[in-house]
RNA sequence: GGGGCUAUGGUGUAACUUGGUAUCACUUAUGGUUUGGGACCAUACAAUCGGGGUUCAAAUCCUCGUAGCCCCA
């Protein structure tokens, strides 16, 4: 054994012996390691596990729930949009993806082929993404001005062969999404369908997730393949990090022409349709969880949480059954917010606490023999976790009331994040130092790719993030990139990247 | 894409250098005493990642595979 492993053999002998290993735990602070952090969330908090194959992995009840919030709210708005659910299969032919140029050349390195199968000697491929497949359909249902706009969308697995380090929600070989699809008469619908759905993930994210975003364009560098244009909703994580968060494109008439996609308009004449898509994915659930959790673990926002209060009975002999049938009446006054009574005699209510505390739950009523004389409850927070008491007749008032009052707080605290992490700057120097001291650097940008391969390799790993749609993304007259010199197209939100 | 490290009950680990009965704790189960911020006693269940090799003997050595983590591009 070299010395360099015998060292690394003590390390870990150290440490485990330092630490509490039968916690339920995380062994590192979210500010001193946000990488590992995260790691030993998901898994400890149940909400994923790794599978037997690589870069694959399990969603755990805990965590589907969490994905369960996201579909529920979601699929409303997909309706209220006219969208339809679909359903379109998950094997490709190769010939499909070939149709339009730029969209294989940009998937090609990330397709699973089925080997041991072809159908008339043709390749099949996983799906990485749907527009081929659902293209071919499209130029089936697609004849008349009448039959537009066609707006469907399918919840469904994707597969993207991933050479890079997967992470558990984050970046995996496969995934779970939503993919809207619409095809519409003209480019001004098309455009505004891009922009409406952006902003549906931009809502969805602050009322539900209770985090900001930014919303805008991204660059031609990082665009969708075979996309005229793509813009991104992109969340900044506290340690400095921003991640995508969900995406729209304009797919323009790409597809439409590869695909044969056309229709009689009223005048008479054969036109191309224009062509959107845009998606979220578990990809959330992991975003969600960076931007909340703390050194105690998991933090849900309060409209995510399914199990919104955890009720803690204090159990003596004397008044046990007293104490219960409290805690179980509270429990059905509360139904709506689908309380767990944890009535469980095998762990103390400081057990309790801490593993409650470390999946999540937004809210937790103590009551015990003292509180029964009062008519009240201790009531607790998981954001700060500061006691009150509570008149067991306010609650159904107090419950909601904290629970708004939370979602804010968790809002107010990312977003507060987030506006001291954006630096604007005009310079090479100033842009370094801002983007060493991990924020998000607001400049003027060429927008050219030339341009955006420099930053990266210079800064080893800083890239667009995106241009902030409306006259935010406008430079002002005269000015220049920051990098390069060349007049500015648009006003760029650089850094580190998930 | 290149390099490094790791894999032992459900969990965290010891034993690996120098081959020989697999350690300890937690969890779980049962019984009892407990319970307002991580209670305790007793007993019991439970493991060497997969394939191949070396050897009288492999957790330990070699090899291939699989998976995870880290570093560089």
């Amino acid at each position: 054994m070299t010395d360099e492993n015998k060292n690394k053999k003590n390390n870990k002998k150290n440490n485990s012996n330092s630490e509490d290993q039968n916690s339920l735990g995380l062994t590192v602070k979210k500010s001193e390691d946000m990488s590992e952090w995260y790691s030993q969330l998901v898994l400890k908090a149940e909400l994923a596990e790794h599978a037997p194959s690589k870069g694959c992995y399990v969603i755990r009840p805990r965590g589907y729930k969490i994905w369960e919030a996201i579909q529920k709210y979601f699929d409303k708005i997909i309706k209220q949009h006219n969208v339809d659910n679909t359903y379109f299969p998950l094997f490709i032919p190769e010939s499909f993806f070939q149709k339009e140029a730029d969209h294989f050349e940009g998937f090609t390195p990330e397709l699973a082929w089925v080997a041991n199968k072809d159908e008339g000697g043709e390749r099949l491929a996983l799906r990485p993404t749907s527009e081929a497949v659902m293209c071919d359909s499209f130029s089936r249902w697609v004849r008349s001005w009448r039959d537009l706009p066609l707006k469907i969308n399918q919840w469904c697995n994707i597969v993207r062969w991933e050479t890079k380090a997967t992470r558990l929600f984050l970046r995996s070989r496969e995934f779970l999404w939503q993919e809207g699809h619409c095809v519409y008469a003209t480019e001004e619908e098309c455009n505004l369908d891009v922009l409406d759905m952006l902003e549906e993930y931009k809502i969805l994210c602050e009322e539900l997730l209770a985090f900001p975003v930014l919303t805008g364009r991204k660059s031609e560098k990082e665009k969708f393949a075979g996309a005229l244009a793509t813009y991104s909703i992109e969340a900044f994580l506290p340690d400095g990090k921003a991640i995508q968060a969900g995406t729209s494109h304009n797919l323009g008439q790409g597809f439409m022409k590869a695909f044969d996609v056309s229709f009689l308009g009223q005048d008479g004449q054969k036109h191309t349709p224009w062509h959107s898509s845009w998606g979220i994915s578990t990809r959330l659930i992991g975003t969600m969880v960076m931007m909340h959790g703390d050194d105690k673990g998991l933090v849900l926002p309060p409209r995510v949480a399914f199990n919104k209060i955890v009720i803690v009975p204090i159990l003596f002999d004397k008044t046990r059954e007293a104490v219960l049938n409290k805690a179980d009446e509270i429990k059905n006054m509360l139904a709506e917010f689908h309380p767990i009574l944890d009535d469980r005699d095998e762990v103390t209510p400081g057990w309790k606490y801490n593993e409650w505390e470390f999946k999540g739950v937004p809210l937790r009523i103590e009551i015990g023999p003292r509180d029964l004389d009062a008519g009240q409850v201790v009531f607790v927070r998981r954001d700060n976790g500061e006691k009150q008491f509570i008149k067991i007749e306010d609650l159904k008032e107090v419950v909601p009331e904290q629970l708004e009052l939370m979602h804010q707080a968790l809002f107010d605290k990312a977003k507060l994040h987030l506006d001291e992490s954006i630096f604007e700057v005009n310079d090479w120097d100033a842009f370094m130092s801002a983007y060493e001291a991990k924020k998000l650097v607001k400049v003027n940008f060429c927008g050219e790719d030339e341009c955006e391969d420099w930053i990266k390799d210079k800064t080893g790993g800083a890239s667009s993030r995106n241009v902030p749609n409306g006259d935010e993304g406008m430079p002002a007259e005269g000015a220049k990139c920051f990098h390069c010199g060349k007049p500015a197209t648009c006003v760029t939100f650089f850094s580190r990247s998930y």
